[in-house]
DNA sequence: AATTTAGTTTAGAGGAATTCTAAACTATTG
DNA sequence: CAATAGTTTAGAATTCCTCTAAACTAAATT
């Protein structure tokens, strides 16, 4: 599912993307450097911060291509915001309301004793699990 | 949790909200007729159809006045839209993604295996299963 | 029942996140 | 190296939602 840096343009070219110096730059930013959770307008300010050129439409269709590529997921967990993860595997989050961060939960740390089918005529695109948490001291 | 139209007022005066006629007319709408999932924007239309004269933001403020006092829950499924919940007991969702409709998952038809604990100084506010399914046909 | 008060509603402005548009640009193809 | 087809971009537009301050109304006080 990640790969290193190097093979960025091999899946660029798998999916039919063209290897432009913004998708580079976003690629790197978002796959070099581990698992990440990010806002499109995070990732367009880490782009700016790092001298890289690039205009916020650019950082949406990106963020967006590469969601339909299978190389992000989104995850909806804040109304008016989406975040973007760059781990695609089978897992869950935790959610910090407090700052607004996501926390990938490890596959095996969340498991289902028992899931309903999905209702006649649908296929489950997948199943989300949010743990919203906040800070203990909070009310 | 749910209790019939006729006990609103008292429900109203226990949270120290005013029974005004827009509070009334939209609890009406609300929680009447059975388990319901809705938008802001749903509910109001659906008021002004039925002649009740009551501006966008007082719906907002109503449905926010009412999650604060426990009568709705709000569910967080679609990137920039809020659904509200008249079930707010404890329970799980499909989001059909073609309709963008919600369904409840009876609270037996849901259960873990395990759990994580939350982070180190951090209190579980809740736990939200959303089951996202599609139409068989689709891709 | 009139007056005061404090909570409520509202239209319209404002805001945040995101998408759209159409022109300029650039990677690939022939 | 020209043609083409995909890409980027600034800025406008859109969507959903919140804010503001004035008008309104329920409740408390006289």
């Amino acid at each position: 599912m990640d790969r290193p840096y190097c093979h960025i343009l091999d899946r660029l070219k798998t999916v039919g993307l063209r290897p432009t110096r913004q998708r580079l730059a976003l690629a790197k930013l978002l796959f070099d450097g581990g698992k990440r959770h990010v806002t499109a307008e995070q990732l367009h300010n880490e782009a700016l911060g790092q001298g890289v050129r690039v205009s916020l439409a650019t950082v949406y269709n990106t963020l967006h291509q590469f969601t339909d590529a299978n190389f992000l997921r989104e995850i909806i967990v804040d109304a008016g915001r989406s975040y973007f993860d760059t781990n695609t595997t089978d897992h869950h989050h935790f959610f910090f309301e407090d700052t607004r961060e996501l926390l990938d939960i490890a596959k095996d740390d969340l498991s289902f004793a028992n899931l309903p089918k999905p209702p006649k005529g649908t296929d489950v695109k997948c199943v989300d699990v949010i743990i919203r948490v906040e800070n203990s001291h909070n009310s």
